[in-house]
DNA sequence: GTTTAAGTTTAACTTAACTTTAAGTTTGAG
DNA sequence: CTCAAACTTAAAGTTAAGTTAAACTTAAAC
């Protein structure tokens, strides 16, 4: 079984980031760690990779509020028929921004390439 | 030719931001339009294309400096040898991060696709 | 059991990226 | 020529996402 568990500043060394940013996503409402008898944050395996999703978001432009919409309707367990065909569409909705996304990051790329390769025939003409 | 002239605020509601914005990216230097004898900026294609290319790397996360600096790269005809190698080392780092930034994204579309699936059933079971 | 490192909260501060406002100038239509 | 719409700059205001500081508490090491 694992059942590690982190202290807040475990945490944020394995994830490279401060933890104050950690108490910043609490307060966003983002995370919800458990408390010590002390009433210190102790932070599960599961936490951890809420937290790494939230990073991942951040890293392609999501805001902490789209994030946190996102893990809202990942974890939500809707009964109703209404809210289910709500959160379906929702669920292709960002399906088809990724994909947009992907396209981006192709072009992207291509000018990367390009690039590069200007700069690799340069090099070598300076060598003859 | 394609000679096509933009006013600040057609091409502003062309790409779908403000004046302001644009006017804002000048500031930090990332674009540099004409002007008339009036003082009024005029854009061209290639200044659309630069915003363009300014709004898809915000898209992906990047501030306004790192883009910057990869604007100044991509446009720069560094003559000298050393600064060709950098150039070309910074080009490489790029397309690294970019082929990180592809493969979280398959992560994360793995997650909507699995959220996706789940509704789907549920809705599945309801209509039966 | 006492000191010290790590944790707690609340509130003020910071930075990036805009947006808004104010006060004046240029342009195009009539 | 005149008038409104669109433009100009400079400066102040706003919001998101943290960071830092102050004052205090808990946990760990000796």
């Amino acid at each position: 079984m694992k059942k590690k568990k982190y202290s807040i500043s475990e945490l944020a060394s394995d994830l490279e980031i401060s933890p104050s940013s950690i108490r910043f996503y609490e307060d966003k409402g983002l995370i919800n760690p458990e408390r010590t008898k002390g009433n210190q944050r102790v932070y599960s395996l599961r936490d951890r990779a809420r937290l790494k999703l939230i990073l991942r978001g951040k890293r392609f432009g999501f805001s902490l509020s789209e994030i946190s919409e996102m893990i809202g309707f990942a974890n939500s367990e809707p009964e109703e028929k209404h809210q289910l065909q709500r959160s379906l569409e929702y669920s292709e909705k960002k399906l088809k921004e990724l994909s947009q996304r992907k396209e981006e990051l192709e072009l992207i790329e291509k000018d990367l390439l390009e690039m590069r390769d200007k700069f690799i025939k340069r090099l070598d003409k300076l060598k003859e």
